[in-house]
RNA sequence: GCUCGGAUGGUGGAACUGGUAGACACGCAGGACUUAAAAUCCUGUGCCCUCAACAGGCGUGCGGGUUCGAUUCCCGCUCCGAGUACCA
């Protein structure tokens, strides 16, 4: 019988799926392989012919590996939570679990008409309850969870509250907030139970917070930044905004350093593990505190020291405190007599001006600020929290007492004030760099990496957002300042991005010190600093940085050159780090490296700085005000997030009406009626976002039917890690950054044994479409005719292209019957050919049902069989190489396929194979098969070892090879490109179970060569060849060749200057 | 701008550590079989000169270099693709 694919394949598709041939196994002596794709998100397309293409290629290894004696993990599952099917269920009212269903059956549908050796009893999907029961216990692990700097890791958050039960915040050295407060173990004995869980969700792994947001109004839902290119949401194209919204968060950024460093260990393409650094972002450098310089100068100067206030009210504060002073309660006048005079050992002020408030009582250098309650000054009516907040920002500690405790108890009173200054330290902590440390000075704090140049500083630049620039802008600047901002707000993130030349800016009218030397320097505000990054401020170096420099020449402020290596400062900016530095004060004369090393034990020593690294990776925003996600296994008390009951997971997503936004602006969840904790408390109205299911999911196939464990300890034992991850690189920061984020938190605590969890990564190239275009003859109005020109006659016509079916078209050729049908109005379509053909015209594109140019596969599977189009897929070209599709060379493959069934076959197509020993040639023919498809499949290049099939056959054919001996081992080394033709000859050759064969062993004995076929070249140019014997040494082989006729010829008479012999490969003759 | 890829016949691509450039396939041309077509098989196919063969010349984006020898290594450039972006 001729090659009958569609019975082979139904055939053994269902034998594999019915003896769950690929099941891996549980108990076995054999070495673990872990062989994962990037699971699909189901989409109503279906398939696409991209996916294929990774998911085969991991096939052939998997296939390959159980060949060579490996236990091999090759599971699928679904990525099953996502916004499309929810767009659906906007538009039809169709629960989006209907939707994902049905999807998912398409594609379990044609998953399997492809032959792939998937083990579809671990198979996962994140959108079902005993999935996403488990991705809600993780975020209940890092919301109990917290990132201790000390042991590099995270801990249960047990651990912090210890911490603080003992010794406070002394020495928790953690990744948390900035606004977290310093206190000691009595305080936070006292702090009620909201203070505390206030307290700690400044610490946990994932947390609630204000935060600036994308928001995507049309998709109504929160956006991570890697969903947002250019302004514009990743799906669906829609405008995004920046917005300031409550937000889970996932302090990614606590790992940002682990993460970086784990690139080192992995083997994963290059340009994956630099976007990845990129997206990090670690810059060493400094920060560095430039003070604020009183703008006043009317005998202010004297005042300097003490300077704490806003500058610009410093003078209405000044009059106030001198009048609050004269007019006190008599609480605050008692209080005074037992507070001043250093009575308790420390230095306190009264009525003193910080910030843009009065504070009654004030210890500067030891950051504390006592409030008496009650009283009725104008500036003390504010709301007193409001103010405790302000007042901690600018990093002062507030401690309160009533009018009553002091009138009740003044020595007690006193006592407490005097213990709490005693156990307080100099200053605050030097982790809290905010505004107001160093005993209240004010002062900008900026980053740099080139803190060497800082004596070229000539003025200091803030972000359009800074928090200080209200505060600092001068009266005579109010104006220009506000439309400034005006100006920079208008201007879409687009704008702001392609508009790098224009210069601009405004003078805020504010000074600051440069602590190197004194110098006043101006602060202004300017668009080209971003607030999100850094401090949202920056030191403008002219001579040293192009956009200071043209910063500097535009506002003409001062350019100052500080290293003797410095050239043409006049024309733009040198940042060389050679030469000596001059103009600059203790460091002149030294090198960039002495420079650097003085100036941050220089900052340290004078508290105005230190060395520092900085990360531009964010936090993750973890909620999106979506319906089909995970719901957040968190209820609110008093404001406050509380975890539910860990035995009360999963929790189920509600069901509702409709899936749009409610009324009032709330997450379509609010409109899940009934939906409360414990009947009282509100549930988190946000979904997790869709990384979070596949953030983990490696780990559920690994025992995927686990319903006490995300996966059994022995499981993760075992399978340990990815040992090869196949899938695109659009998750290049997305998903692969998550999950390796994931993947070290379990590991901190102690669930997961792995740091990393995929050991080598391959990008399969994206597949690109390739359109086919009929030229469609325009007459003199410029309108279209139904007259139609090949693509090589189209130059000598007036013609506009279209678009046309790529299934239509074979090989450029447009088949015209099948034209006429494709639309009504091309029914009497008339055609100007060449060559008798009508030629179309092709351009590489995007991929869309717009444009004609989707090739689905199960078309290509009905007409060529699964065998085929695996081949196909892989001899395309290399898998990482991005490229068109094109269905031109397919028949090539089939052909090859049907020649491949003939050599089993005699004249009849009657099977046929012969028991005799293989000759010298056969082995040859073989062994060279054999040994190529191993070399190739290890190193990924699944395209060459196609092409060598064909070879392998091309010549076995030639040889009329029948030899069973043969032909069984090259059944099983193509077995893992072409399954199905291979199972069913393995099965006509007598035997059982193809997938467990041994891979045959490869002996470089059938290889070996006597003679060798020398390329003789004179001065580098073949010219000839030379059979010798490979016995032969140098000196004969030389002999050998000059002692031919032909090569005489060649030389001509000349005499060789000199010959290069290389066993094996070349002979050169240089003359 | 920066970072990372890439550029080889009419097309997809091969050449793995510097050693016969163009494997394998598509396409094209010619032939066999056939009444004919399809299918199948055979032959040829980088370009130039030449009726043709022999022989020769030129050829891996461009310009240099190292080397007996460069698609491969080095320097400089052009173009294409991807990512990222005023990151201090």
């Amino acid at each position: 019988m001729d090659y009958q694919f569609r019975e082979i394949e139904a055939k053994w598709q269902k034998y594999w799926a019915e003896n769950q041939t690929f099941k891996a196994e549980l108990n076995t002596e054999k070495p673990k392989y872990y062989v994962l794709d990037m699971f699909p998100y189901p989409s109503g397309a279906g398939l696409h012919v991209g996916h294929p293409l990774g998911y085969i290629a991991s096939d052939i290894f998997s296939r390959y590996k159980r060949l060579k004696g490996f236990n091999v993990l090759h599971p699928m599952g679904y990525d099953s939570f996502g916004l499309p099917a929810e767009q659906y269920a906007i538009q039809t009212g169709q629960h989006p679990a209907i939707t994902t269903e049905a999807n998912i059956a398409t594609y379990r549908r044609q998953l399997d008409q492809i032959g792939f050796s998937f083990d579809w009893s671990r198979e996962v999907r994140t959108s079902e309850p005993g999935y996403y029961k488990w991705t809600q216990w993780i975020f209940m692990q890092l919301f109990n969870s917290w990132y201790n700097l000390a042991t590099d890791k995270a801990e249960d958050i047990s651990t912090l509250i210890e911490k603080f039960n003992t010794s406070g915040t002394a020495d928790v050295k953690a990744v948390c907030d900035e606004d977290v407060a310093t206190f000691l173990p009595s305080d936070w004995a006292n702090f009620t139970e909201e203070e505390k869980q206030k307290e700690l969700l400044k610490y946990r792994l994932t947390y609630l917070k204000e935060s600036t947001v994308n928001w995507c109004p049309a998709l109504g839902t929160v956006l991570a930044n890697d969903e947002v290119k250019e302004g514009f949401s990743e799906r669906g194209g829609h405008p995004v905004e920046q917005k300031k919204m409550m937000q889970w968060s996932m302090r990614i950024s606590a790992y940002a350093e682990r993460l970086l460093q784990g690139l080192n260990t992995i083997d994963w393409p290059e340009p994956v593990k630099e976007m990845q650094r990129n997206w990090i972002g670690k810059s060493v450098g400094a920060s560095v505190r430039f003070s604020l310089s009183p703008t006043l100068s009317k005998g202010e100067g004297a005042n300097y020291a003490y300077q704490t206030a806003d500058p610009l009210i410093w003078e209405v504060l000044k009059t106030n405190a001198r009048a609050n002073r004269s007019d006190q309660t008599p609480a605050e006048t008692e209080l005074w007599q037992s507070l001043r005079a250093s009575k308790t050992g420390h230095k306190i002020r009264r009525q003193h001006p910080i910030g843009s408030y009065i504070a009654d009582f004030i210890c500067i250098n030891k950051g504390l600020i006592i409030e008496v309650d009650g009283g009725y000054h104008n500036e003390n009516q504010q709301n007193d929290s409001l103010r405790t907040e302000a007042l901690n920002k600018l990093g002062f500690e507030v401690i309160r007492f009533t009018n009553e405790e002091v009138l009740a108890d003044v020595t007690s009173v006193a006592q407490k004030i005097k213990h709490t200054l005693d156990q307080r330290s100099d200053k605050l902590p030097a982790n809290s760099l905010s505004l107001g440390e160093g005993g209240g000075e004010a002062f900008i704090e900026v980053f740099t990496t080139r803190v060497d140049t800082i004596f070229g500083v000539s003025f200091i630049v803030l972000a359009p957002e800074h928090d200080l620039v209200a505060q600092l802008t001068t009266a005579a600047q109010q104006q220009e300042v506000a439309d400034y901002i005006a100006k920079t707000k208008k201007k879409s993130e687009l704008d702001r991005m392609a508009d790098t030349k224009t210069v601009s800016g405004a003078f805020t009218g504010s000074f600051v010190i440069n602590p190197v030397n004194g110098e006043k320097m101006p602060i202004w505000i300017a668009d080209y600093v971003l607030a999100g990054y850094g401090t949202g401020a920056v030191m403008g170096v002219p001579s040293g940085d192009q956009r200071d420099w043209l910063f500097a020449t535009h506002f003409n402020l001062p350019i100052v050159q500080i290293s003797d290596a410095q050239q043409n400062i006049d024309v733009e900016a040198d940042s060389t780090k050679e030469g000596k530095y001059i103009n600059s004060g203790f460091i002149n004369g030294s090198t960039y490296k002495e420079a650097t090393t003085i100036l941050h034990q220089w900052l340290e020593d004078n508290g105005v700085g230190k060395a520092k690294i900085n990360y531009r990776m964010r936090d993750a925003i973890f909620g999106r005000q979506r319906y089909w996600g995970e719901p957040i296994p968190v209820y609110f008390k008093d404001s406050l997030p509380y975890l539910i009951k860990e035995e009360e997971l999963p929790l189920m997503l509600p069901e509702i009406d409709k899936y749009l936004p409610t009324e009032s602006g709330e997450p379509p969840l609010g409109r899940a009626t009934d939906w409360t904790y414990e009947n009282e408390y509100e549930y988190e109205l946000s979904t997790m976002p869709g990384w979070a299911g596949s953030s983990w999911y490696w780990y559920r196939y690994m025992d995927a039917q686990n319903s006490s464990d995300f996966a059994s300890k022995e499981a993760i034992a075992y399978w340990k890690d990815v040992d090869l991850y196949i899938g695109g690189s659009e998750h290049a920061t997305g998903h692969l950054l998550y999950s390796r984020f994931w993947n070290k938190f379990l590991k901190d605590l102690g669930y997961v044994n792995e740091e990393e969890p995929f050991k080598k990564l391959i990008n399969q190239g994206m597949i690109q479409g390739r359109s086919n275009f009929v030229y469609r003859l325009i007459d003199e109005e410029g309108r279209g005719t139904n007259t139609f020109v090949s693509y090589g006659l189209r130059k000598d016509y007036k013609t506009s292209a279209l678009h046309v079916d790529v299934n239509i078209v074979e090989n450029e050729v447009l088949n015209l019957a099948k034209f006429k049908t494709f639309r009504p109005e091309f029914a009497n379509a008339e055609f100007i050919l060449e060559n008798g053909k009508y030629i179309c015209g092709v351009e590489v594109e995007k991929m869309s049902k717009s444009k004609f140019n989707v090739v689905n596969p199960d078309v290509l599977i009905e007409n060529y069989g699964a065998d085929t189009l695996r081949m196909y897929e892989m001899f395309l070209g290399p898998l990482e190489q991005s490229k068109p599709w094109n269905t031109n060379g397919i028949e090539g493959v089939f052909k090859f396929l049907r020649k491949f069934w003939r050599l089993f076959h005699n004249e009849n197509w009657a099977f046929h194979v012969e028991d005799n020993i293989p000759t010298k040639a056969e082995f040859k023919a073989l062994h060279k098969i054999i040994k190529k498809v191993q070399d190739d499949i290890e190193r990924f290049s699944f395209n060459t070892s196609v092409s060598s099939f064909m070879i392998a056959v091309n010549e076995l054919t030639d040889l009329k090879c029948k030899n069973r001996q043969v032909l069984e081992d090259l059944v099983i080394v193509l077995s893992p490109y072409a399954p199905h033709i291979c199972e069913e000859l393995w099965s006509l050759l007598g035997n059982k179970n193809l997938s467990t064969a041994k891979y045959p062993t490869f002996n470089p004995a059938y290889l070996e060569e006597n003679e060798f076929a020398y390329p003789i070249s004179i001065n580098g140019k073949m010219k000839m060849n030379l059979s010798l014997s490979l016995s032969l040494d140098e000196a004969q082989a030389t002999e050998a060749v000059l002692g031919n006729i032909q090569v005489q010829g060649y030389l001509e008479g000349k005499t060789p200057k000199k010959i290069i012999f290389v066993k094996g490969k070349i002979v050169n003759i240089v003359v």
